[in-house]
DNA sequence: CTGTTTGCAAATTTTTTGCAACCTA
DNA sequence: TAGGTTGCAAAAAATTTGCAAACAG
């Protein structure tokens, strides 16, 4: 049990050992990418740690992010003008968007690994990473 | 024969369609993203429309991208400083990219329908469009 | 002619950077 | 105490908007 704890540890253990260190702002940010089931924004992340901090800034919010991105433990989507962070499970996998509610959900797909075995078998490159983004309505949306 | 002719005069027809006005800047927009085979990015369009036309704004850009946009005739890829754009297949497919030549290449992928298939059946979601990018290091790079 | 488009500049939006004061280790 | 971090403001960078002059139909 305590999952979530073990990882924010984990990832708290690897700050110092690269030399951060850790503040009550950093501890909040960190939670908040770890424990967030629904890939916030940084704005979204900035309105939590303003919840227990009232004077952070959005410049701190950024600047630990990318100390949290350089460790490899969270994950950057890309959108043009409204990046989300999945510090959840850093690492690439498909999305699920609800365009109508902007939920995002990470979907089980058994039948990923048989699609990189053909993009592989077909091309002869070597895959480093993906992202695959499916775009849709979800359930609670269609009505 | 004449496919992108073809694709060309398709989308202009569209515009005048729609009471849009077919300028001399506006052509070469359309033609640079019908014939990119590279996915160009604003600043791509930008450069080579200002060959011909040396006094065309990014602006001018921007808002004509816009306009094909909305035809559908081009697709946005999202990226979070930088969107790439296709107008040479302007509907959902995957993409292959070489991390070190940066050639960006489209895979036949069998598989996809399959995938899509699991993804609706196992979340209810009635799925709009996609975004399948796999980034790796083609055969030639890999030596 | 009429109304759309252009091109310039200013405004927006997101993210980054500089730096003095502050705080963690 | 030393040096990384904060928070403010200014700077970048990408995109959008307002508007008068230009131009397509």
């Amino acid at each position: 049990m305590g999952e979530i704890q073990n990882r924010t540890e984990m990832i708290l253990d690897k700050l110092k050992e690269k030399g951060h260190r850790i503040t009550p702002q950093r501890l909040v940010i960190l939670r908040t990418l770890v424990e967030s089931q629904n890939h916030p924004s940084v704005e979204d992340i900035f309105a939590k740690v303003r919840v227990h901090f009232p004077t952070t800034s959005l410049a701190t919010v950024y600047k630990t992010i990318s100390v949290i991105k350089e460790l490899g433990e969270v994950l950057e989507l890309e959108f043009s003008g409204h990046n989300r962070y999945d510090g959840h499970k850093p690492y690439p996998h498909p999305h699920l968007l609800c365009v109508k509610c902007k939920k995002i959900v990470d979907p089980e797909l058994s039948s990923l690994a048989p699609l990189t075995q053909e993009l592989v078998s077909d091309t002869g490159y070597r895959i480093l990473s993906h992202r695959l983004d499916f775009y849709g309505i979800c359930p609670k949306c269609q009505n």
